[in-house]
DNA sequence: GTGAAAGCGCTAACAC
DNA sequence: GTGTTAGCGCTTTCAC
């Protein structure tokens, strides 16, 4: 078909194709009159460059990916709403994969981006990892950003929230709140984030002399379909009066666990969670929460990113964390 | 950087470059034995094919886009997890592009997928649209599926569910509850999506010899900030005791103005609304749903694009109705 | 069953 | 300020 290209584009205008290229990126070597000339007739034949013969020659893709454990996922698709904004604005392209927390996966891609297919990965890392060199090869090759999620023993950069603070202050507010025995749904276990979040909870306890034995702590419950009776199992059996759940998908089962139960929340079980949910507050009782900025955090690692393609970022090793919003609701009534 | 390609893997085997080539494309002229040798010394080296050489040479680029409003939403992020794993099985890679309900952003995504980025398009059209030729043109160019939402005036391959259908079951279930002055919140306006969801409300009402005067309408709500104060005012002035919402967005502003008007779902007032919100039980009270397969719609719209991409597909122009799921809850209880 | 050569469409180095 | 040329890394004729 009559696919215009480049060439097509250079001798309708009597020009070689070099200056044409050079027209269309605003070089400062064009005249004026010729970039008008050029673009009118861009414009005019509709001329689309071909980006793969660009990348190709130039090694660069003018993508970005984006690697997440789920899209469908509160936290998860606010965060690639900012990123898709700040790449937008660059005039980026945003590649989207998914893990479903398979690590497997997860290297699958990361190996594939080995292609030079990006030109930078925003990653907030699958939890189930065996072999995490992958990490190590892509940050290599191209700028990464690690957000929200991160393994202790992989440097980079990163983009987080305060987990331990944040666990630490929720557990304290169940403490004053009256709780004597306080459990806690555990998730994301293999990684940082999952780790600070369990050593907060346990710090609060300890520094309120509460006490802090394993069976208060519901582990392995994610990914697991009986999740829902196993957290009514716990209910049942340890009858805390207060739980932390430190990821959403885990403190919903708890309302249903109540119902089944006849437990009031807050009376009988105080509930408190890491969430992002957009209406806690219409549930019924309304949901005390641990928000994470998600799109603060999306815009921050997205916007560094684009700084490491630039060169105006230096640091190859750092955290960055931002705050959590702790909203204190009816499920935590005292 | 000793960057590896394919020229290299071939003097490392004594092999040109073609014969590398169609080993790893498993090509039936090469023998066994040098595919093995092929392929170990391709992962020995880890390489990896550039994709853009690649996509250059073949005019195909194993990708396609994802258009869609808005990534942070119930329905569509559940849409792009169904898309991502089809793709994923396809080893196609996915882009996304948000266009914030914006018709000229879309145009402008659209226009630049020209260029031969993508094999195929999947889009849930902007609500605001002024000239759509560009739909036009892209579909001439490669295959593309309107998901969820699209235009009467577009002919294509459309994924949509049963909007008239679920509007005029939802409005007749407020009408068997009793329902005598049932208002409508109006969305997707300029969409067939919308304009269905009115009619089968409209007709529902018809059919029971309820009044469907203008002013049970509220229009124009989405992109309005004082959406929450609109709807209140309605509320109080038109006094409806039941309302169907035709988008998530608007039912939950209701929730707020009844909290504030002292009326109580349901007695004072009945409400269901189209809604992909997994926790709709668990509000105070629990909130009638019109449910669309999100997942579902996502699944067969991709489906049905890479069937297009094989010419297992013949039909241009046709329609593919899912059904809703109505869920009646507390909400709407008589 | 394998190799040589051309070319996808663009851009950068080098001329003038 | 513009043109010529080479080449990014791959695939695909066409030879043999």
């Amino acid at each position: 078909m009559g696919e215009i290209n480049i060439k097509r584009l250079a001798s309708e205008l009597n020009l070689s194709a070099a200056t044409v290229s050079r027209a269309l990126r605003d070089s400062h070597e064009i005249s004026a009159e010729t970039k008008a000339r050029v673009m009118e007739m861009a414009k005019k034949l509709n001329y689309e460059p071909n980006p793969f013969a660009s990348s190709l020659r130039r090694q660069q893709s003018k993508t970005i990916a984006v690697i997440v454990p789920e899209v469908a996922n509160n936290f998860f698709s606010l965060a690639i709403k900012a990123i898709e904004e700040v790449a937008r604005a660059k005039d980026y392209h945003v590649l989207i994969y998914q893990t479903h927390e398979s690590g497997e996966i997860e290297a699958s891609f990361m190996t594939s981006l080995l292609s030079g297919r990006v030109d930078g990965v925003l990653i907030s890392p699958a939890s189930h990892v065996a072999n995490k060199e992958y990490f190590q090869k892509v940050s290599e090759k191209m700028p990464m950003v690690f957000f929200d999620r991160d393994h202790a023993d992989i440097e980079g950069v990163k983009i987080t929230t305060d987990d331990y603070d944040s666990a630490y202050n929720a557990t304290q507010h169940l403490v004053d709140a009256g709780c004597k025995t306080i459990g806690y749904l555990a998730a994301l276990e293999t990684l940082t984030t999952g780790k600070k979040r369990l050593q907060g909870y346990q710090d609060a306890l300890k520094n309120n002399n509460l006490k802090c034995q394993p069976d208060l702590i519901v582990s392995n419950c994610e990914n697991n379909e009986p999740c829902h009776s196993k957290i009514k199992d716990f209910i049942s059996q340890q009858k805390p009066d207060g739980i932390i759940s430190s990821i959403e998908e885990l403190a919903i089962p708890c309302y249903y666990a109540c119902k089944e139960l006849h437990l009031n929340i807050p009376k009988d079980l105080k509930l408190i969670t890491f969430s992002n949910l957009s209406h806690a507050e219409l549930l019924n009782p309304p949901l005390s929460t641990i928000n994470q900025p998600a799109f603060e955090i999306g815009n921050e690692a997205a916007t560094i990113l684009f700084k490491m393609f630039s060169k105006r970022w230096y640091d190859p090793n750092i955290t960055i964390s931002l705050k959590s919003n702790i909203i204190k609701r009816e499920s935590t009534r005292s």
